[in-house]
DNA sequence: AAATTAAAAAATACTGATATTTTGTATTAT
DNA sequence: ATAATACAAAATATCAGTATTTTTTAATTT
């Protein structure tokens, strides 16, 4: 991503993504003297992107004591789990509901290029993790676009957000099962099959959380 | 609420009270140097403030251009109160499952406060809605409490904020019926009958729906 | 030796000032 | 008259430095 932009909405994302991506250690203090250094900024300018994540609880901010990373915990994927569950299903069966041929359109390419990685992932192609799982993120985002609630596209992002930091954590391929839950997804929201659709995300996810827990060390 | 507390903190909740209350009218520019002096603090701590408040969707926050309340509209409440409906509900259920006796008890006490409250609001004595606000929230809040899912008592605390700024916007007490149905959802709840609950839990927000959308002026 | 106190070092919270960017206004060209 | 351009004013984004608070270290007392 090459847009132009403030030093303090790029600061953000470089931080945002070292949490997600497991290069700022869970429950690590954030000194501020180093990120400055580190992220070549501003301490107020470093302060505000801080914040902005404190409020998104990607980051702790504790009073006069200063930042923390968020810690990470079976009972808090657990919780983020059964949120993603609950937000993406109702969305899920509105945009199946609501969408029209755009949405189907950008739903198929959205699917085509995630099995194309999949099948990178399949051969042990390891140097793409990053770009799957962007891809990953665009088919989910794709399937519930089309539910034309910006409130609950919203909470929905930070939460599959959180939820990827416990994935790239264990990072361990789940392989041919979730290639053929994307695919039985995928076929009944285009059939506008809005009761399978929503019962094969909902085991998709759960199914996607009990491998996570199982790799998940405390 | 007198805790001693940072200056970035307590601007943050003035700010935020701003919005909800109404003095800070909707979708108006916050221009800085005016905030500066009005809640006498400094650009940098301003600025910390309202990007905690831009996470939240509270206020808008444009690259180069700068802040502004976030605008208000039927679309948006009504996407606010399915929200609350969603979060809250789930939250309930939980509750009710696995509520014990310190619950029970919280709950009796804050809904006997709501209830006094309301004899006032009732009489007229126009003079306590904030009170009145707080014990409203104070009893749902109680309502939920033992759901012990903290990532879904989070986003629901910010979702209810921004139904309250509605409610504030258009003022107006819905009388003996609200009433009523807190008294049902209470007693259902600690008959824990959460089936009866939830459904009242529901009707109770989309009942306040309607009454805000019928007062709601463009 | 353990606990308490006091001084120092380190880190955070905050302020005032500078550098960019945007917005508004007037001038010129089509 | 309309559109495009250039200039001036206003506002935002950023930086560097000061003031508090917390944490660490060491000394003192019980």
């Amino acid at each position: 991503m090459k847009t132009i932009t403030t030093v303090g909405n790029s600061t953000y994302q470089k931080i945002k993504h070292d949490i997600i991506f497991g290069d700022l250690e869970p429950a690590s203090k954030l000194k501020l003297d180093s990120l400055k250094i580190k992220y070549s900024t501003s301490m107020s300018t470093l302060r505000e992107s801080l914040n902005r994540l404190a409020s998104e609880e990607f980051v702790i901010a504790e009073e006069q004591r200063g930042f923390f990373v968020a810690p990470v915990s079976r009972e808090d994927l657990t919780e983020i789990a059964d949120l993603r569950v609950m937000l993406e299903c109702h969305a899920l069966k509105l945009s199946i509901e609501r969408g029209d041929t755009d949405w189907e359109g950008n739903l198929v390419a959205a699917h085509h290029k995630l099995s194309l990685m999949e099948k990178q992932m399949k051969i042990g192609n390891e140097s793409i993790i990053e770009d799957w799982k962007r891809y990953d993120w665009e088919f989910h985002l794709a399937m519930i676009a089309a539910c034309e609630i910006k409130n609950l596209l919203s909470l929905h992002s930070i939460i599959y957000q959180k939820y990827l930091r416990y994935q790239m954590r264990v990072l361990t391929y789940r392989g041919e099962q979730a290639v053929e839950e994307h695919q039985e997804m995928f076929e009944s929201a285009i059939k506008r099959d809005t009761k399978v659709a929503v019962k094969s995300l909902k085991e998709h996810i759960e199914n996607g959380l009990r491998h996570t827990l199982d790799a998940f060390e405390d």
